[in-house]
DNA sequence: CCATTCCGGTTCAGTCATTGAACTGTCGAT
DNA sequence: ATCGACAGTTCAATGACTGAACCGGAATGG
Protein backbone atom coordinates (compact mmCIF):
# COMPACT_ATOMS: atom_id res chain seq x y z
CA UNK A 1 0.00 0.00 0.00
CA UNK A 2 2.83 2.07 0.42
CA UNK A 3 3.39 4.65 2.84
CA UNK A 4 1.51 7.68 2.38
CA UNK A 5 3.38 10.09 5.44
CA UNK A 6 1.95 12.65 4.06
CA UNK A 7 2.10 15.51 7.02
CA UNK A 8 -2.21 15.15 6.64
CA UNK A 9 -1.80 10.72 7.28
CA UNK A 10 1.21 11.08 9.63
CA UNK A 11 -1.28 11.75 12.63
CA UNK A 12 -3.87 9.02 11.77
CA UNK A 13 -3.89 5.53 13.20
CA UNK A 14 -6.40 4.63 10.81
CA UNK A 15 -4.45 5.21 7.83
CA UNK A 16 -1.41 3.47 9.84
CA UNK A 17 -3.37 0.65 10.60
CA UNK A 18 -4.60 0.33 6.47
CA UNK A 19 -1.12 0.78 5.78
CA UNK A 20 -1.00 -2.94 7.20
CA UNK A 21 -4.24 -5.10 6.61
CA UNK A 22 -5.83 -2.31 3.91
CA UNK A 23 -5.01 -3.82 0.95
CA UNK A 24 -6.64 -6.68 -0.95
CA UNK A 25 -7.37 -9.85 0.46
CA UNK A 26 -5.05 -9.04 3.38
CA UNK A 27 -8.44 -8.92 6.28
CA UNK A 28 -9.72 -12.08 4.50
CA UNK A 29 -6.79 -13.81 4.79
CA UNK A 30 -6.70 -13.02 8.52
CA UNK A 31 -10.74 -14.00 8.80
CA UNK A 32 -9.75 -17.58 8.22
CA UNK A 33 -6.77 -16.88 10.39
CA UNK A 34 -9.85 -16.43 12.84
CA UNK A 35 -11.67 -19.31 11.81
CA UNK A 36 -8.98 -21.87 12.09
CA UNK A 37 -6.87 -21.99 8.83
CA UNK A 38 -3.62 -22.30 8.78
CA UNK A 39 -2.20 -23.82 5.53
CA UNK A 40 -1.11 -22.27 2.39
CA UNK A 41 -2.95 -24.27 -0.13
CA UNK A 42 -5.94 -24.09 2.54
CA UNK A 43 -6.01 -20.09 2.40
CA UNK A 44 -5.75 -20.41 -1.31
CA UNK A 45 -8.42 -22.78 -2.13
CA UNK A 46 -10.76 -21.46 0.30
CA UNK A 47 -9.87 -17.53 -0.60
CA UNK A 48 -9.67 -17.92 -4.08
CA UNK A 49 -6.52 -16.34 -4.23
CA UNK A 50 -3.95 -16.44 -6.80
CA UNK A 51 -0.96 -18.18 -5.26
CA UNK A 52 1.63 -15.38 -5.80
CA UNK A 53 -0.74 -12.70 -3.99
CA UNK A 54 -0.71 -15.21 -1.16
CA UNK A 55 3.01 -15.41 -0.61
CA UNK A 56 3.11 -11.59 -0.45
CA UNK A 57 0.35 -11.35 1.90
CA UNK A 58 1.42 -13.61 4.16
CA UNK A 59 5.16 -12.37 4.00
CA UNK A 60 3.68 -9.33 4.85
CA UNK A 61 1.46 -10.18 8.03
CA UNK A 62 4.50 -12.23 9.40
CA UNK A 63 7.16 -9.32 8.65
CA UNK A 64 4.41 -6.90 10.41
CA UNK A 65 3.72 -9.92 13.82
CA UNK A 66 0.09 -9.92 12.96
CA UNK A 67 0.74 -13.93 11.67
CA UNK A 68 3.36 -16.06 12.72
CA UNK A 69 5.10 -19.26 10.31
CA UNK A 70 5.79 -22.06 12.48
CA UNK A 71 9.09 -23.11 10.79
CA UNK A 72 8.95 -26.41 11.01
CA UNK A 73 4.99 -26.61 9.96
CA UNK A 74 5.09 -24.05 7.88
CA UNK A 75 1.28 -23.18 9.34
CA UNK A 76 0.69 -19.59 10.13
CA UNK A 77 -1.30 -18.75 13.24
CA UNK A 78 -2.21 -15.28 14.51
CA UNK A 79 -0.15 -13.48 17.25
CA UNK A 80 -2.10 -11.50 19.90
CA UNK A 81 -1.38 -8.58 17.71
CA UNK A 82 -3.19 -10.33 14.97
CA UNK A 83 -6.02 -11.29 17.54
CA UNK A 84 -6.46 -7.96 18.49
CA UNK A 85 -8.24 -7.34 15.02
CA UNK A 86 -10.78 -8.87 15.86
CA UNK A 87 -13.08 -6.25 17.06
CA UNK A 88 -12.28 -4.61 13.92
CA UNK A 89 -13.31 -7.81 11.30
CA UNK A 90 -16.77 -8.09 13.93
CA UNK A 91 -17.18 -4.41 12.73
CA UNK A 92 -16.97 -4.37 9.27
CA UNK A 93 -18.42 -8.12 9.27
CA UNK A 94 -22.00 -6.65 11.87
CA UNK A 95 -22.10 -3.64 9.06
CA UNK A 96 -22.27 -5.65 5.68
CA UNK A 97 -24.96 -7.92 7.91
CA UNK A 98 -26.77 -4.91 8.47
CA UNK A 99 -26.93 -3.50 5.20
CA UNK A 100 -26.31 -6.59 2.93
CA UNK A 101 -27.76 -9.52 4.49
CA UNK A 102 -31.83 -9.07 4.59
CA UNK A 103 -32.42 -12.27 6.26
CA UNK A 104 -30.37 -11.58 9.37
CA UNK A 105 -26.35 -12.33 9.91
CA UNK A 106 -24.67 -14.85 8.19
CA UNK A 107 -22.84 -16.13 11.23
CA UNK A 108 -23.64 -16.11 14.08
CA UNK A 109 -21.05 -15.38 17.27
CA UNK A 110 -21.99 -17.20 20.70
CA UNK A 111 -20.00 -17.16 24.16
CA UNK A 112 -19.35 -20.76 23.79
CA UNK A 113 -19.31 -21.16 27.61
CA UNK A 114 -23.15 -20.48 27.84
CA UNK A 115 -24.28 -19.97 24.53
CA UNK A 116 -25.42 -16.50 25.04
CA UNK A 117 -25.28 -14.43 21.32
CA UNK A 118 -22.51 -11.90 21.18
CA UNK A 119 -23.75 -8.13 20.59
CA UNK A 120 -21.76 -5.90 18.07
CA UNK A 121 -19.28 -5.05 20.92
CA UNK A 122 -18.25 -8.35 21.83
CA UNK A 123 -20.45 -8.57 24.92
CA UNK A 124 -22.21 -11.91 25.93
CA UNK A 125 -26.09 -11.41 26.30
CA UNK A 126 -25.98 -14.24 28.90
CA UNK A 127 -23.43 -13.29 30.87
CA UNK A 128 -22.55 -9.85 30.38
CA UNK A 129 -19.00 -10.28 30.10
CA UNK A 130 -16.77 -8.75 27.30
CA UNK A 131 -15.39 -12.48 25.68
CA UNK A 132 -12.11 -12.99 24.41
CA UNK A 133 -11.69 -14.41 21.35
CA UNK A 134 -11.24 -18.06 21.96
CA UNK A 135 -14.48 -18.02 23.43
CA UNK A 136 -16.30 -17.26 20.82
CA UNK A 137 -18.40 -19.90 18.68
CA UNK A 138 -18.93 -19.09 15.04
CA UNK A 139 -21.91 -20.73 13.59
CA UNK A 140 -24.37 -20.09 10.35
CA UNK A 141 -26.94 -17.61 11.20
CA UNK A 142 -30.49 -16.97 9.56
CA UNK A 143 -28.93 -15.15 6.80
CA UNK A 144 -26.64 -18.08 5.44
CA UNK A 145 -27.00 -19.38 2.93
CA UNK A 146 -26.08 -23.12 2.43
CA UNK A 147 -27.15 -23.88 -0.99
CA UNK A 148 -24.37 -24.80 -3.81
CA UNK A 149 -21.85 -27.06 -3.67
CA UNK A 150 -19.27 -27.23 -1.21
CA UNK A 151 -17.24 -30.38 -0.99
CA UNK A 152 -13.63 -29.74 0.12
CA UNK A 153 -13.50 -30.56 4.07
CA UNK A 154 -12.15 -27.12 4.61
CA UNK A 155 -15.20 -25.15 3.70
CA UNK A 156 -17.34 -27.37 5.35
CA UNK A 157 -15.91 -27.24 8.40
CA UNK A 158 -15.86 -23.75 8.38
CA UNK A 159 -19.51 -23.69 7.40
CA UNK A 160 -20.64 -25.94 10.33
CA UNK A 161 -20.62 -24.67 14.72
CA UNK A 162 -16.92 -24.07 15.66
CA UNK A 163 -14.78 -22.13 18.04
CA UNK A 164 -12.45 -19.39 16.09
CA UNK A 165 -8.69 -19.79 16.39
CA UNK A 166 -9.41 -24.17 16.71
CA UNK A 167 -7.02 -25.68 13.74
CA UNK A 168 -9.31 -27.16 10.83
CA UNK B 1 -12.79 -4.76 -5.65
CA UNK B 2 -14.66 -6.88 -8.27
CA UNK B 3 -17.19 -9.46 -6.60
CA UNK B 4 -15.57 -13.00 -5.59
CA UNK B 5 -18.44 -14.30 -5.16
CA UNK B 6 -17.00 -17.65 -4.45
CA UNK B 7 -19.06 -19.63 -2.85
CA UNK B 8 -16.59 -19.40 0.18
CA UNK B 9 -17.26 -15.60 0.20
CA UNK B 10 -20.74 -15.81 -0.52
CA UNK B 11 -21.27 -16.29 3.47
CA UNK B 12 -19.17 -13.67 4.60
CA UNK B 13 -20.41 -10.63 5.70
CA UNK B 14 -16.74 -9.36 6.05
CA UNK B 15 -16.06 -9.79 1.90
CA UNK B 16 -19.19 -8.21 1.21
CA UNK B 17 -18.34 -5.25 3.27
CA UNK B 18 -14.74 -4.83 1.72
CA UNK B 19 -16.10 -4.46 -1.48
CA UNK B 20 -17.59 -1.08 -0.80
CA UNK B 21 -15.14 0.39 1.43
CA UNK B 22 -12.31 -2.28 1.14
CA UNK B 23 -10.79 -0.81 -1.75
CA UNK B 24 -7.35 1.74 -1.10
CA UNK B 25 -8.38 5.51 0.16
CA UNK B 26 -12.26 4.45 0.66
CA UNK B 27 -11.99 3.99 4.15
CA UNK B 28 -10.01 7.56 4.17
CA UNK B 29 -12.19 9.64 2.52
CA UNK B 30 -15.19 8.03 4.55
CA UNK B 31 -12.89 9.18 8.04
CA UNK B 32 -12.19 12.85 5.90
CA UNK B 33 -16.13 12.55 5.98
CA UNK B 34 -16.39 11.70 9.49
CA UNK B 35 -14.05 15.42 10.16
CA UNK B 36 -16.60 17.11 8.35
CA UNK B 37 -14.80 17.31 4.86
CA UNK B 38 -17.38 17.54 2.22
CA UNK B 39 -15.68 19.45 -0.97
CA UNK B 40 -13.94 17.00 -3.32
CA UNK B 41 -11.22 19.40 -3.50
CA UNK B 42 -10.75 19.37 0.41
CA UNK B 43 -10.60 15.36 -0.17
CA UNK B 44 -8.12 15.63 -2.60
CA UNK B 45 -5.78 17.80 -0.94
CA UNK B 46 -6.23 16.60 2.42
CA UNK B 47 -5.84 12.53 1.69
CA UNK B 48 -3.28 13.60 -1.15
CA UNK B 49 -4.83 10.86 -3.47
CA UNK B 50 -5.22 11.69 -7.10
CA UNK B 51 -7.89 13.62 -8.36
CA UNK B 52 -8.65 10.78 -10.87
CA UNK B 53 -9.10 7.72 -8.02
CA UNK B 54 -10.94 10.35 -6.00
CA UNK B 55 -13.73 10.73 -8.26
CA UNK B 56 -13.94 7.35 -8.62
CA UNK B 57 -14.25 6.61 -5.31
CA UNK B 58 -16.61 9.47 -4.67
CA UNK B 59 -18.39 8.01 -7.41
CA UNK B 60 -18.65 4.16 -6.47
CA UNK B 61 -19.90 5.37 -2.45
CA UNK B 62 -22.71 7.49 -3.70
CA UNK B 63 -23.55 4.26 -5.65
CA UNK B 64 -23.57 2.37 -2.73
CA UNK B 65 -25.50 4.79 -0.62
CA UNK B 66 -22.51 5.41 1.83
CA UNK B 67 -22.18 8.88 0.80
CA UNK B 68 -25.10 11.64 -0.38
CA UNK B 69 -23.96 14.26 -3.17
CA UNK B 70 -26.08 17.50 -2.97
CA UNK B 71 -26.92 18.02 -6.39
CA UNK B 72 -26.48 22.16 -6.05
CA UNK B 73 -23.66 22.24 -3.92
CA UNK B 74 -21.89 19.22 -5.33
CA UNK B 75 -21.18 18.40 -1.31
CA UNK B 76 -20.68 14.97 -0.19
CA UNK B 77 -22.15 13.70 2.96
CA UNK B 78 -21.91 10.64 5.19
CA UNK B 79 -25.47 8.59 4.98
CA UNK B 80 -27.11 7.04 7.79
CA UNK B 81 -25.32 3.71 6.03
CA UNK B 82 -21.87 5.88 5.93
CA UNK B 83 -22.19 6.74 9.62
CA UNK B 84 -22.87 2.94 10.91
CA UNK B 85 -19.37 2.42 9.61
CA UNK B 86 -18.15 4.20 12.66
CA UNK B 87 -17.41 1.62 14.89
CA UNK B 88 -15.35 -0.75 12.26
CA UNK B 89 -13.62 2.94 11.81
CA UNK B 90 -12.96 2.85 15.49
CA UNK B 91 -12.08 -0.12 16.03
CA UNK B 92 -9.41 -0.12 13.36
CA UNK B 93 -8.09 3.73 14.71
CA UNK B 94 -8.01 1.95 18.13
CA UNK B 95 -5.84 -0.54 16.34
CA UNK B 96 -3.15 1.45 15.01
CA UNK B 97 -2.73 2.90 18.11
CA UNK B 98 -2.42 0.40 20.07
CA UNK B 99 0.52 -0.98 17.99
CA UNK B 100 1.88 1.86 16.21
CA UNK B 101 1.81 4.44 18.59
CA UNK B 102 4.36 4.42 21.49
CA UNK B 103 3.14 7.37 22.77
CA UNK B 104 -0.75 7.24 23.44
CA UNK B 105 -3.61 7.44 20.67
CA UNK B 106 -2.89 10.02 17.97
CA UNK B 107 -6.83 11.15 18.59
CA UNK B 108 -8.45 11.35 21.28
CA UNK B 109 -12.35 11.02 21.25
CA UNK B 110 -14.55 12.58 24.28
CA UNK B 111 -18.26 12.66 25.28
CA UNK B 112 -19.16 16.26 23.82
CA UNK B 113 -21.82 16.97 26.54
CA UNK B 114 -19.80 15.71 29.53
CA UNK B 115 -16.09 15.22 28.18
CA UNK B 116 -15.90 11.57 28.98
CA UNK B 117 -13.05 9.62 27.10
CA UNK B 118 -14.66 7.11 24.97
CA UNK B 119 -13.45 3.75 25.70
CA UNK B 120 -12.74 1.47 22.08
CA UNK B 121 -16.11 -0.13 22.64
CA UNK B 122 -17.55 3.65 21.56
CA UNK B 123 -18.64 4.15 25.41
CA UNK B 124 -18.46 7.37 27.68
CA UNK B 125 -16.62 6.69 30.75
CA UNK B 126 -17.93 9.15 33.07
CA UNK B 127 -21.62 8.81 32.01
CA UNK B 128 -21.56 5.11 30.96
CA UNK B 129 -24.18 5.82 27.95
CA UNK B 130 -22.76 4.38 24.22
CA UNK B 131 -22.41 7.85 22.26
CA UNK B 132 -23.88 8.64 18.65
CA UNK B 133 -21.57 9.72 16.53
CA UNK B 134 -22.44 14.17 16.60
CA UNK B 135 -21.71 13.94 20.41
CA UNK B 136 -18.39 12.67 20.00
CA UNK B 137 -15.18 15.39 20.11
CA UNK B 138 -12.27 14.32 18.41
CA UNK B 139 -8.80 16.22 19.68
CA UNK B 140 -5.20 15.68 19.19
CA UNK B 141 -4.31 12.97 22.29
CA UNK B 142 -0.65 12.18 23.76
CA UNK B 143 0.52 10.41 20.62
CA UNK B 144 -0.21 13.43 18.23
CA UNK B 145 3.02 14.62 16.31
CA UNK B 146 2.43 18.70 16.01
CA UNK B 147 5.60 19.18 14.57
CA UNK B 148 5.90 20.38 10.78
CA UNK B 149 3.84 22.80 8.47
CA UNK B 150 0.30 22.47 8.25
CA UNK B 151 -0.70 25.76 6.83
CA UNK B 152 -3.85 25.58 5.11
CA UNK B 153 -6.76 26.01 6.51
CA UNK B 154 -8.52 22.72 6.29
CA UNK B 155 -5.80 20.68 8.14
CA UNK B 156 -5.48 22.79 11.00
CA UNK B 157 -8.97 22.69 11.42
CA UNK B 158 -8.97 19.14 11.58
CA UNK B 159 -5.80 18.87 14.33
CA UNK B 160 -8.31 21.34 16.50
CA UNK B 161 -10.72 19.65 19.16
CA UNK B 162 -14.28 19.74 16.99
CA UNK B 163 -16.89 17.58 16.53
CA UNK B 164 -17.85 14.99 14.24
CA UNK B 165 -19.42 15.43 11.15
CA UNK B 166 -19.13 18.94 11.76
CA UNK B 167 -18.49 20.91 8.09
CA UNK B 168 -15.04 22.20 7.81
C1' DC C 1 14.65 -48.17 -2.78
C1' DC C 2 12.56 -45.78 -6.26
C1' DA C 3 8.30 -43.69 -7.97
C1' DT C 4 4.45 -40.92 -6.92
C1' DT C 5 1.84 -37.69 -4.79
C1' DC C 6 1.25 -33.74 -1.85
C1' DC C 7 2.35 -29.31 -0.68
C1' DG C 8 4.58 -24.71 -0.06
C1' DG C 9 6.10 -21.38 -2.79
C1' DT C 10 8.11 -19.10 -7.27
C1' DT C 11 8.15 -17.50 -12.10
C1' DC C 12 6.31 -15.04 -15.82
C1' DA C 13 3.68 -12.75 -19.33
C1' DG C 14 -0.79 -10.54 -19.88
C1' DT C 15 -4.11 -7.56 -17.98
C1' DC C 16 -6.00 -4.25 -15.13
C1' DA C 17 -5.91 -0.41 -11.75
C1' DT C 18 -3.46 3.61 -10.06
C1' DT C 19 -0.81 7.67 -10.52
C1' DG C 20 0.37 12.60 -11.49
C1' DA C 21 0.06 16.27 -14.34
C1' DA C 22 -2.28 18.83 -17.41
C1' DC C 23 -6.61 20.04 -19.03
C1' DT C 24 -11.89 21.18 -19.60
C1' DG C 25 -15.91 23.28 -18.21
C1' DT C 26 -18.90 25.82 -15.04
C1' DC C 27 -19.97 29.14 -11.74
C1' DG C 28 -20.00 33.60 -9.30
C1' DA C 29 -17.79 37.86 -8.44
C1' DT C 30 -15.32 41.95 -10.32
C1' DA D 1 -16.06 40.35 -20.70
C1' DT D 2 -12.65 38.52 -17.42
C1' DC D 3 -10.89 36.40 -13.75
C1' DG D 4 -10.26 33.01 -10.16
C1' DA D 5 -12.02 29.05 -7.74
C1' DC D 6 -13.60 24.73 -8.01
C1' DA D 7 -15.46 19.95 -9.78
C1' DG D 8 -14.27 16.62 -12.46
C1' DT D 9 -11.92 14.41 -16.92
C1' DT D 10 -8.18 12.85 -19.94
C1' DC D 11 -4.12 10.31 -20.89
C1' DA D 12 0.36 8.16 -20.99
C1' DA D 13 3.33 5.78 -17.79
C1' DT D 14 3.95 3.04 -14.04
C1' DG D 15 2.91 -0.44 -10.92
C1' DA D 16 -0.02 -4.21 -8.90
C1' DC D 17 -2.83 -8.25 -9.63
C1' DT D 18 -4.02 -12.45 -12.04
C1' DG D 19 -3.85 -17.27 -13.60
C1' DA D 20 -1.42 -20.94 -15.12
C1' DA D 21 2.51 -23.44 -15.27
C1' DC D 22 6.47 -24.74 -12.92
C1' DC D 23 10.06 -26.11 -9.10
C1' DG D 24 11.76 -28.79 -5.24
C1' DG D 25 11.51 -31.02 -0.82
C1' DA D 26 9.07 -34.08 2.24
C1' DA D 27 5.97 -37.67 3.10
C1' DT D 28 3.69 -42.03 1.00
C1' DG D 29 3.44 -46.37 -0.89
C1' DG D 30 4.80 -50.41 -3.67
Amino acid sequence: MSLPSTYADRNCSLARALEIVGERWTLLIVRDAFYGVRRFGDFATQLGIPRASLATRLKALVEEGVLARDESTAEYRLTDKGIALWPAIRALMAWGDEFYSAKGVKRALRHAEDGGLIDDRGRCAECGLLIPVTEIQIAPGPGFDATGPAKDPVSTAMNVPRRLLEPI
